[in-house]
DNA sequence: GCCAACGTTGGC
DNA sequence: GCCAACGTTGGC
């Protein structure tokens, strides 16, 4: 895993938190619904074995929850196909899909999540996207050492 | 529930 | 191509 590299995903968790992802089989995942170009091109970049912080957004409070882990790289979403689905896009077919999703897989939910509020307190966390203010991206890149100070706020 | 920030749409 | 209107995100 020397070359893996490091994201984060939002998920409000009254829609599908960590504790869904450790319900599903196999702790997996298709990253399905999103519907934003910039967010997409990130999961395009995944490769497999590539590290997700797991981020509960519009909770209580907001924080990162756990880690998991791309298991397989990009595809079509299924969902955008579906005129039954909220997320039905009628721009994407199966001959040209405009979306993508990966699948992920739990790797570990952390004892204490680290809270948003916990994060604006790290000087050396200040680059990272999700605390630009304004800032909506649901899948984001995520520095090595950012990842690193992470994980070690969550503790071993 | 409020609302600022953002991305997308569509009229022109 | 501009930009107002709209719908969504997400912290508070």
């Amino acid at each position: 895993m020397a070359n893996a590299r490091y994201w984060l995903m939002k998920s409000e968790p009254t829609s599908f938190s960590i504790q869904d992802l450790r319900a599903a089989p196999k702790k997996t995942t298709s990253w399905d619904g999103v519907r934003n170009y910039q967010a997409r091109n990130f999961m395009r970049a995944m490769q497999r074995g590539d590290q997700v912080l797991f981020y509960h957004s519009n909770a209580d409070p907001p924080s990162i929850v756990g880690i998991a882990e791309v298991v397989r790289e990009a595809y079509p979403d299924q969902t955008a196909f579906d005129p039954k689905d909220s997320h039905y896009d009628p721009k994407s077919t199966r001959a040209k899909p405009v979306w993508d999703m990966v699948d992920i897989r739990l790797r570990r939910i952390f004892a204490s999540p680290i809270p948003l509020d916990r994060l604006r307190d790290e000087s050396r966390l200040q680059r990272m996207e999700l605390l630009r203010k304004g800032s909506r991206l649901s899948v984001q890149p995520v520095r090595p050492e950012e990842w690193a100070l992470i994980l070690s706020l969550a503790g071993s």
